[in-house]
DNA sequence: AAAGTATTTAGTTAAATGCCTAATTTGTTA
DNA sequence: TAACAAATTAGGCATTTAACTAAATACTTT
């Protein structure tokens, strides 16, 4: 379960326009890994790219990009593997699975507060 | 349907911990209104609260508190009704629905690429 | 209308954030 | 082993954020 800090750190990172926009397309697939074109041999996931790779979308230098994925680390909403030379980042679903859960149950418990208090009927 | 600075702007208002306690509080009705119990006539949700009273519960200055819940407003996931000399904060809890809503999507649209790149197994 | 209550605005300050370039680390290839 | 490639660390700078106090605004009550 996530605890308020780490929710903190979560909103924290998503709360950049760069950062969104990194989590975003490491989510969908956004980026191919030109690297990995070059080098069919990395076997990774559809989402895996790379630091650089990311950075190519960007008008932000390879250091500031790398400090952006370091707080999406650090918020553990991606994953970041060394492999050889390369980093790969990668979603982690199961964050984003768990603070999606959280919203959820804070909807359900309002609307099933408001019917106990308010009676089965809407507020109006 | 809320867009990318909408929700920008939302995560960036949950990623502080003074706005995060606010927002939590005045979505399970963590706040007793001290000053609705000397005036009873008032008829507000068992949620709403005002932003003297979200002050009595930090140790920082009714402005700070005050600035804080603008940034809430602003982001759409309380609302700030004036009535007489007061002003009432309650949840909006159709913007966190939808906020809830779409990590939901996320999570699913993931899970079905997954199935279609790697067939219906487990990704291990 | 004067005093009181609730809240916001203005102006200041310290700390945090987000960016840069240069230098360093780590691993690969010629 | 020397050069290359990928990424991080270090140090510096400008902007934003988060806090404060004092003053102003907007209602209400006496």
């Amino acid at each position: 379960m996530l605890n308020m800090h780490q929710k903190i750190k979560i909103f924290k990172a998503l709360g950049n326009e760069t950062r969104f926009l990194i989590f975003k397309n490491v989510f969908t697939g956004g980026y191919t890994c030109s690297i990995d074109k070059k080098d069919p041999k990395v076997k990774v996931s559809p989402h895996a790219t790379c630091v650089s790779t990311i950075a190519e979308h960007f008008e932000f230098s390879l250091p500031t990009i790398s400090k952006h994925l370091k707080e999406l680390r650090e918020a553990n909403i991606v994953t970041m593997e060394k492999k050889g030379n390369k980093i790969y980042i990668e979603p982690n679903i199961e964050t984003v699975r768990e603070l999606g859960g959280c919203f959820t149950t804070l909807v359900e418990n309002f609307e099933e507060n408001r019917e106990l208090f308010f009676g089965d009927v809407a507020m109006s």
